[in-house]
DNA sequence: TCATAATCCGAGTAATCGCTCGGTTTTACT
DNA sequence: AGTAAAACCGAGCGATTACTCGGATTATGA
């Protein structure tokens, strides 16, 4: 079941998980420095401050101690921008999705390094299984305002829409952070952005949505 | 100017040609097989059936061996999306833009192994020019529908919009194509995203669009 | 205090792998 | 046929690096 990345021990006392965390630290600062290709144990212990045989104290190898790292961001990372959901059912859909997507893009913001030099050179055997868990909450919200939205917008495509939406500002936002283009302006692009995903989900007229998905 | 992953000397003769492309076939096969992390040169010109000191006489280094897979591979790519094309001008606006998504998706469905392994582990320094031109192409196109679609839609953020035409139109056929969601029809979601682009960029309603991109 | 477990250490090992280089074979050309 | 250039060869060098292991050090708890 569990990924074969999981640190092989948990520290158990207050020294060890100093050393613990120097570690997965000294690996992210490396990562952003010199990418995940040049990155050795021998440097990231060297850099924790701490011996090569500690780190092999923890994790089973090298991938295990980036796995932590990406773990960590991805769980921070979901955290800051699941803190203005609770909101749904107070404010409107409309509310609710443009702060999920503004919260969202400053998380991703506030750790661009971080980002950056996972997206770069990580393998997907690592980054993968963290993308998946986030998409899937993702999802069960693009569902979610979908559902509240009610006979404004059509109900049969409702996964098929949601997979559009959770990718698009997905993708959007990470294009957005990693490698803005330099004729247009984030803000602008994130308000265009929410402005055509609540078209999806909460379109503003009251008008029926169009009959029908065929060309 | 010129990356350094270009190869060192290209070749003149009949027979280095077919050397020069085996290897290129092998590090492709080798990819597919077990991932940029397992490859090796040696490896590489064992199964191309040549020598290393071959492999060396053409490529100055392992990248640039992966670098000219990863351009025949985005080359080749983009001249089976870029076939139904030159239709722009004889065909509507909304039959062009489908017809490219669907030759995209297909493009990208018969390359589809070899286009796993090199989003999955080739560094981004490797890809990223490549990837880099298609979207500008892929930009270029965006603006024409957009243009031509005149004051059917508003004018003042062609780039803002075309930028995410081209993100969502990219990132949902890869992830379509590389990995499915098992609760949707990829038909379905291709049809689907052909609606909700030429929304944006041809609306089938003679009404103006709405007045403002204000929320 | 003392035994036991937890933690830490880092020189060394074994294996890998990118790449070179001196030399042979093949092709092109006159 | 003769020659020069192009192509090919592959053993092996040098450097890197993931990981081990036997032992030192520190904490726990009875």
């Amino acid at each position: 079941m569990s990924s074969d990345f999981q640190p092989k021990k948990l520290p158990r006392q207050a020294r060890s998980r100093q050393t613990f965390d120097a570690i997965v630290e000294a690996c992210a600062r490396l990562l952003i420095a010199d990418g995940y290709g040049a990155l050795t144990t021998n440097h990231i212990a060297e850099v924790a401050g701490v011996s090569i045989g500690s780190l092999y104290e923890y994790f089973g190898d090298k991938d295990a101690v980036v796995y932590e790292v990406v773990r960590r961001t991805a769980h921070g990372f979901s955290e800051d921008a699941a803190r203005p959901l609770p909101a749904f059912g107070r404010v409107s859909v409309r509310t609710a999705i443009t702060s999920w997507i503004d919260a969202l893009f400053a998380a991703m913001r506030s750790r661009e390094p971080l980002l950056r030099a996972i997206a770069a050179d990580v393998p997907q055997t690592i980054r993968e299984p963290h993308e998946r868990e986030s998409r899937v909450r993702y999802l069960e919200l693009a569902r979610t305002a979908y559902r509240m939205a009610g006979d404004h917008v059509r109900q049969d495509r409702v996964e098929e829409v949601s997979f559009l939406l959770v990718t698009l500002v997905e993708a959007a936002l990470t294009r957005l952070v990693l490698d803005p283009p330099d004729d247009v302006s984030p803000a602008v692009v994130v308000d265009e952005l929410s402005c055509r995903v609540l078209e999806w989900v909460a379109p503003r007229s009251r008008a029926r949505p169009r009959p029908s998905g065929s060309r």
